[in-house]
DNA sequence: TTAAGTCAACGAAAGTCTTCGTACTTAATC
DNA sequence: GATTAAGTACGAAGACTTTCGTTGACTTAA
């Protein structure tokens, strides 16, 4: 019953390798961390450990390096964070937070064609959905 | 000089507070937050002042009730929050938060034809400033 | 002038998050 | 067997956030 929380900054950190990587062990998480940030191993090993009593990672420890696999999906991850942004700040309105991202981050002319094709799509499924539903 | 850190959550309860009224007593913040959760008096009027020392607000100490103020800009903290959650999650790629905006919280199809409409305009005002380059 | 209400100030407690040192265990090497 | 290396476990410290109780000052009404 546990309530979905959202994981912490390191954490997230954390998860990204394991998506990326696929089940890891403490060393090679902290190998690919340690190219962008300074921080010890001893640290990551601990954080990877909170992770799986959190039930964020699952690790297989019949080998002696322990393997760490991660247990919530990037998708549901992702879109938590953004959700929980969009409630807090934006008023639960998604189109302001885009509005926002836009301006924060511009994306290039390419991937803003992508978007305006993808909302082109998302409209017209819903225009044939309202068809289907006389 | 001081980074731009960004805001806490209950901080940035309190800034939306301020943004939306204007210029607040912490009774009237108190008031505004009250609503939504339950906050006691002194815990938000600690956090203003906290706010306040930060650099987050100014107040207004003439009269009895200090009348605090935001010294921060909605646009600029929202872009921030926006930007900071890009880069950490989204590998600066604001057109992958879009993906997941829509996907965690889907907006009405008037929003995402604005949204189109926007996107439209943002490649045309692009387009244009090609040709000028030329 | 006293009593009651309103407010700011302050300190402290509790909870989280992140970090790392140290100790213990197991494996490999000499 | 002794020594080095690689790993995990554990505890604790430090920073930050949030919360609230208490105190004292000031204001208003009785």
């Amino acid at each position: 019953m546990s309530g979905p929380k959202r994981p912490t900054d390191a954490e997230t950190e954390i998860l990204r390798v394991l998506w990326e990587r696929g089940p890891s062990t403490v060393r090679e998480v902290h190998g690919a961390l340690e190219a962008q940030r300074g921080t010890g191993y001893t640290t990551v090993l601990k954080l990877m450990q909170i992770m799986a009593q959190k039930g964020l990672a699952a690790r297989d420890e019949r080998k002696r390096s322990h393997v760490y696999r991660p247990l919530v999906d990037r998708e549901g991850v992702e879109e938590g964070l953004v959700g929980d942004l969009i409630d807090r700040v934006f008023d639960g309105s998604a189109s302001e937070l885009v509005v926002r991202a836009l301006s924060s981050k511009p994306a290039s002319t390419e991937e803003l064609s992508a978007l305006q094709a993808m909302l082109g799509d998302l409209i017209a499924a819903r225009e044939e959905g309202e068809e289907e539903g006389r």
